[in-house]
DNA sequence: AAGATTTAGTTCATAGAGTCTACAAAAGCG
DNA sequence: CGCTTTTGTAGACTCTATGAACTAAATCTT
C-alpha cells in the first residue's frame, strides 16, 4: 500500500518487541470495526492489508476481550455469507462536559453514540462541584447497570496539566487548581481521562469525522475566552506544559483594549463572545442583555446594536483565523462555540475577512456541526486513546 | 522503561508486519551510533533496553550494509574489552545550501561533520542557474572518490511541494516555479531530498543538536522574508501543501506597512533584514548601506541610525516569536539569520519583548549557533530521513 | 602463577507474529 | 447434482526478539 513511514523519525525512542506488530494491527483493525461496522473479516483484510488468517486471529482477541462482537450473517450476490462484526454495544464510556454555563454528563457506547444524558446543576463553591460531579457520574451507571464501563472522558473549560495527569487551571469556572482525576477515579473505580474542550473537540472531529484522521486540523474553541485544540502529524498538538494552541492571546490589534494577560487587543479581547457582548454595550445597546445567547436571538430578531456587534466580532474572528490558517497550513479550520448557531448569519463575514488576500486555496472553514455533542463524544476518544485496549 | 505509545493514536493507519519491529529497532540502534559514536554492543543493549544478542543481530546487518564500522578496542575497568563501533566513513552525503546571498555545496559523512566545502556563484537566469549546481556537485563528488555517496540534500530559500516532492517556490531567488530533483538525480545518478531553509534548521537541531530529539521546537529564519520550521509529535509539521510555518504573514501592526501578500504590518514587513534596512533609510541612514551584513558591521561600530533600525526590528521580531510561543508552546524556539551574529547586542532587546507579560516561563529563545553550517548539516537528516537504510 | 571474577559478545532453543497455500463451509447457478 | 464464488480456518514457513548458556578476554585475589 503507501510506503512505510520514515525509519529515521525520532517518535519512537522505544524499542519494539514481538509483540509490536499485533499491537499495531490490533489497533488498525478495531479503529476500522469502530469507523465501518459491521463489517465482515474478508473486507477488513481487503481495507487493512492483512490477510483474512491474520485478521481472523485478531478478530478472535478482540471477541475474547469482549470489544467487539459477531452480529448478523450478510448476504452476497454468491459465495458463503459474511459474518459482520461489531462495537460491543454492552460496553459504555461514561462522558462528562464541564462547561461554565452547563455541565453534562453522558453514556455513550464505543462507537460514540450518546446512550443517556443528564444536566448536572454545578454548585458555585469550587468544593461542591466536585461531589455533585460524582453524584451525576454515579446516577446514571446505577441507571445503566446493564453496561461495563470503561472509563470516565472528562471535556473541561481549562488546561490540564499533562505531566502530572491530574490538575486543571480553569479561570472561568473560578475554579483554583484541583486534582480531580484521582478524586473521581477513587469514588467510581474506573479510569478518568480529562482534557480542554478544544482538544475534545479536535479529538471528536478525528474519532467520529468522514475523515481518516489522516490530516490535520485545528479547532477554534469560541466562547468567554478563545482555546483551541491542534491535531498534527496523527497526535493532539500538546507542547510543553500543554499550552499549544493558545491563540486567544496573539495580538490582533496593537490598540486594542487591554487584556487579562497584559498585552493590547488580544484576539481574545476583539473576538471573543465577552468582545461581542462588550461591542453591544458600547454601541447603545441594552443593559439586559448579558448573555450570548440572548445576543444572538436579539440579532437573529434583526435589532441593529446586536447585528453589528456581532458583525464586527465575525470580522476580527476572521482575521485571527487567518493567521491561524498560515501558520499552520492545516487542511481544516472547525469553529465551535455560540456563535455557530447563526452561522448562516455571520459565517460569510468570517469566512470573507478569513479569505482575505490570500494567495492559495487555503483551509476549508466550517461551524462544528453540534459543539456539544462534539465535547461527549470525545469521552471515548479520551479513554481509548491512552491505551486501555 | 516508558510507557508505550498510544494505540489508538491514529499515526499509522498502515498495517505492521512481523518485520516492523526490526526496522524500529535497527532505526533505533543506527540513531544511538550516530548520536554516541563510538560506542560498543553492550552499551547499545543498555541504552536502547534491547538485548545484548538482538543488538548483536542489527549489528551485523548494519555492518553488512555499511552504515556503520567495528573500529577501535575500549578498555574497562575489568572484563572483556569493548569494540566500538562507529558511522562508516567512506559514507557521505552531499550538501547543498542554495542562498541568496552565496550558494554551498558541501560533502559531510553520515554524522553530519563537514567533509569539504566549495561556494558556487550562482548565475542570475535560472536557466543557468541549476547546471552550475550540478557542476559543483560533480566537482566535489570527483574529488572525493574514496567516498561512496549515499544521497544529497539540498536546503532552498523557498516553498517545496511535498506532494510532487519536485516542485520549489523561491520567490526570494526570482526563480519559477523549477522542477530540480529529477534533473539533478538524473545528472548525478543520487537520490535528490530537499527542503526549504527553516525545516533544514530544524531538523539538524533534532539530529545533531544535544536535545534527544523528543520535544517540539521551532526554528525562526530571518532574512529577507521570515519563514519557520516547525518540528512537533517527532516529525516536522509540514501542513497541507508544505505551507506551515509561514509565521511571516501574521499580522503583527495593523497599520504597518503593506505587505506584498495584500495585508498591513505583516510580520516579514516589520522585522525582517528588508524592514531593518528600510528603518534605517526611514531614519536618515546612509544610502549607500544595502546590505544586511553592512548595516550590522555599522551597528557594531556604533553608528545610531543603524543601532536605532536593529532595535526597532529587535522589538518586533520579539513580538512575533511571543506569538509563535503561545500558539505552539514549543520548548525551544531557535532564531536563525543575519541578525543572530550581532545577538549579543540585540538579542536582549528581542528576549525582553519575548518575554513581556509572559505568564509562565515559556519556551527558551536562542540563536542558532551557525545557520550556514546547520543548513548544510541537515543533508544527511533530509537524505537518511526518507528512508533509504 | 592459578583460579576467581567480571564484562563483552555469540549461539541456540523457544515463542510471538504475519504470510501464504490449502482447505472446509456455505451460498448461487445451470 | 456439480460448478463457481466467496468467507473463514488450519498449518507449514519465515522473520524476529528473548533469555539462558556459553565462549572470550581482561583484571583481581590468593
Amino acid at each position: 500500500m503507501t510506503p512505510p513511514a520514515s525509519r529515521f523519525a525520532f517518535t519512537q525512542r522505544q524499542s519494539a518487541s514481538n509483540k509490536t506488530p499485533r499491537q499495531i494491527n490490533r489497533n488498525l483493525v478495531f479503529n476500522l470495526i469502530r469507523t465501518r461496522q459491521p463489517i465482515s473479516r474478508a473486507d477488513l483484510a481487503r481495507v487493512s492489508g492483512l490477510q483474512r488468517s491474520t485478521v481472523s486471529l485478531i478478530v478472535e482477541d478482540l471477541i475474547r476481550d469482549k470489544w467487539i462482537l459477531e452480529g448478523s450473517i450478510g448476504r452476497l450476490p454468491r459465495g458463503r455469507r459474511p459474518t459482520f462484526l461489531e462495537l460491543n454495544h454492552h460496553r459504555a464510556v461514561v462522558a462528562v462536559d464541564i462547561h461554565p454555563s452547563q455541565t453534562t454528563v453522558a453514556v455513550t457506547d464505543l462507537g460514540g453514540r450518546i446512550v443517556a444524558q443528564n444536566l448536572v446543576l454545578l454548585p458555585v463553591e469550587p468544593a461542591k462541584a466536585i461531589p455533585a460531579i460524582i453524584a451525576g457520574v454515579r446516577k446514571l451507571i446505577t441507571a445503566n447497570e446493564d453496561k461495563t464501563f470503561v472509563g470516565i472522558g472528562i471535556s473541561l473549560p481549562g488546561r490540564t496539566d499533562l505531566g502530572l495527569q491530574k490538575l486543571i487551571f480553569a479561570p472561568n469556572l473560578n475554579w483554583p487548581v484541583l486534582s480531580i482525576k484521582p478524586r473521581i477515579e477513587r469514588a467510581t473505580g474506573l479510569r478518568v481521562e480529562m482534557d480542554n474542550a478544544a482538544n475534545a473537540c479536535a479529538l471528536s472531529e478525528v474519532w467520529f469525522g468522514d475523515s481518516d484522521g489522516n490530516h490535520d486540523l485545528v479547532v477554534v474553541n469560541v466562547s468567554e475566552g478563545i482555546g483551541s485544540g491542534i491535531f498534527a502529524n496523527g497526535r493532539l498538538l500538546r507542547g510543553e506544559n500543554g499550552m499549544a494552541g493558545e491563540f486567544g492571546h496573539i495580538q490582533i490589534d496593537a490598540n486594542g483594549p487591554l487584556c487579562g494577560c497584559g498585552n493590547r487587543g488580544c484576539w481574545e479581547t476583539v473576538a471573543s463572545n465577552r468582545a461581542a457582548l462588550r461591542y453591544f454595550q458600547e454601541g447603545g445597546g441594552s443593559a439586559s442583555v448579558q448573555t450570548m445567547e440572548a445576543l444572538i436571538k436579539l440579532a437573529q430578531a434583526g435589532e441593529e446594536h446586536a447585528v453589528k456587534a456581532l458583525e464586527t466580532m465575525s470580522v476580527y474572528l476572521g482575521r485571527g483565523l487567518r493567521m491561524i490558517a498560515s501558520a499552520l497550513a492545516p487542511r481544516e479550520i472547525i469553529v465551535v462555540g455560540d456563535i455557530t448557531s447563526a452561522w448562516y448569519r455571520f459565517g460569510p463575514l468570517v469566512e470573507a475577512e478569513f479569505k482575505v488576500n490570500s494567495l492559495s486555496k487555503g483551509p476549508r472553514l466550517r461551524p462544528s456541526l453540534d459543539g456539544n455533542t462534539a465535547r461527549l463524544r470525545s469521552a471515548v476518544a479520551l479513554v481509548m486513546n491512552e491505551g486501555s485496549i
